[in-house]
This record gives C-alpha cells, structure tokens and sequence, in this order.
DNA sequence: GGCATATAGTTAGTTATGCAACTAATTTCA
DNA sequence: TGAAATTAGTTGCATAACTAACTATATGCC
C-alpha cells in the first residue's frame, strides 16, 4: 500500500485542527450573528432529533459520535435553555428518551437554512467526486479504527 | 456546481464528529497505553516545534489553526510538565519564544512513532489519492472561511 | 429465585476551546 | 516627536471533551 510514503503527521494536523474547526467556528459565529444562542455542539444533537425525536442518550451518543457524559451535559444545558425534554422511557426505566419542544421545532428550519449556506460557503470549488471521496474515507477511518 | 445535490448536514456530521475524533482519541489511548502523560493536542503543538524550535506563540497559533488563549494555555500546561520552556525574544520583548527541552526531544522518536502506526491503522484500505483528495478538500474548506 | 453481568445514565476531575476584554510593546504617520 | 493603530500575549468566563468511578435498572443463567 502507498501509505507508507504519506507523511502522517501532516494529514493528522489537517484532519484535526483545520477544515472542521473552520467550518465549526463559520457555522457557530453565523448563529451568533442570526441572534441565536445555540452552540454547534447543542445544535448537531437537535439536528439528530429532528431527523428523529425522541432518542434515548445512548442513541445520541451513536449518532453525534460522542461519549455518555458528553451527551448527558450537553442535553442538561438544552434542557436548562427549553430546547429539549428528558422523558422517561415506559418500557425501560433506565432510559430517558430526550424530546423536542415546540420553541426547538421552531429553530429548525431557520439554522438548517444557515447550515446550507455555510457548507455551501465552504465547499465552493468543490466537486461532488470529491465530497464522496471525503465522505467514504472518513467512514473507513471511522470504520478502522472502532 | 452540483453540491446543492448534497446532504450538507450530512457532511457536517461527518466532518465535525467521526474521522477527526476517532484518530484523536486513539493516538491519545496509545500514548496512555505508552506510559505517556501528554495528551493530542500537547503533542501536536511539540510535533510543530520538533519540525522547527523555538517559534513565537503567534507563530504556533497560526501552524496549529489555534487562537492565542488556546496557545498560551497549552504552553502553560506544556511548560507545568518541563516540556518546553517560554525564552524572551531579543528583537522584539512583546514576543515568547517557545523552545523545547531535552525532556521533549527524547518523546520525538517514540509519540511519532506512534503517531505513525496509528495513522498506519486509521488509513488501512485508503489510497493515495484519496489522501490527496481528502488533504485538497480541505485546503479548500479553509482557504473558502478564512 | 437469586447472583453475576451488562446497560443507561450521572458525577467528579482535568484539559481544551472560543470570545471578549485587557496590558504591554511596537509601528505608522501626521 | 508623539498620538493612534497594530501586534503579542494573558486573563476571565462559559461550554465541551475524555476518563474513571459511581448508581440504578435489566438480563442471563444456574
């Protein structure tokens, strides 16, 4: 495999610090300016829930990609701001099902529409080859390494 | 273009939560595993400083894509654990000058190599190509929101 | 039934990030 | 020369990340 003449380091400097960091920081300074006091982070879990409401955290933790603890708080801080509910889950006690509220249905379709021009804004001169090439490397990564 | 074919959420899924993170927490689990106390984001500001020693905070904000508190919180920390040390510059007393100790150079040889197996294990199954593909993309990402 | 194991979620402690506001040194230019 | 603007770095505050250790509920199996 022709690995071994990539210089590793770099693309672990890119991967880490540069092209999500930007496009994270563009899409979070975009909410500020639209007025809205929403974190990225807090806004790509109601974005999962708006796909589907109503997960459990551990479904949150798969689908954000993120570990319990970090679910657990980032859902105290949108239940504190109103955006989210913990209902208990009838058939298993030990699951809290997390729910939207009326005023986090309400955010939807104003942050997606920020959320399109941003990534638009950020894959200007970028093909669509390129962003399945992007996409499929990062799954086998992801795949790869869990 | 043809990216308004594309699932922007998507991709921001994607880019902010998997791929990226993946590697971070596995090179972080095999320095631990190593006995080795610093963690990805330490060891990505010594990766710059083994390429070249004794840079500016300035100057490791802009290789590292952070900002300055960022910067100088980590070099706190780096400093706290006698791997580098902050050294006056001569030409201009606003600027630190961050320089590595011996205690650091000796962790080269070992964190890259590790840093390279892991990267080896991250990229199985992933061609040159595509690295380039994925390194290009986002060469392009950054330069469209910088 | 009851004990061992697994799963869902929380808490504590440390590190890191981003923004805004600040100090100090340097440069610009009228 | 000297005031204004720029640049380097720090500090305070809020949010978020990971690990490890914890509680509570559910499941497996003898």
């Amino acid at each position: 495999m022709p690995n071994n003449q990539f210089k590793r380091g770099e693309l672990y400097s890119v991967i880490n610090g540069m092209a999500s960091t930007a496009v994270a920081r563009r899409l979070q300074k975009n909410f500020r300016l639209a007025g809205l006091e929403i974190t990225i982070e807090q806004w790509s879990v109601l974005y999962h829930l708006w796909k589907e409401d109503c997960l459990s955290q551990q479904e949150l933790c798969t689908r954000t990609f993120r570990d319990k603890p970090s679910i657990t708080r980032l859902i105290d801080n949108l239940e504190k701001q109103k955006l989210v509910k913990r209902m208990p889950s009838k058939s298993d006690r030990r699951i809290n099902l997390v729910c939207l509220t009326e005023a986090a249905k309400e955010l939807q379709d104003r942050t997606i529409e920020l959320a399109n021009q941003t990534m638009s804004e950020a894959l200007i001169g970028v093909n669509k080859e390129e962003i399945e090439t992007v996409k499929a490397v990062f799954q086998r990564v992801y795949d790869n390494l869990t």
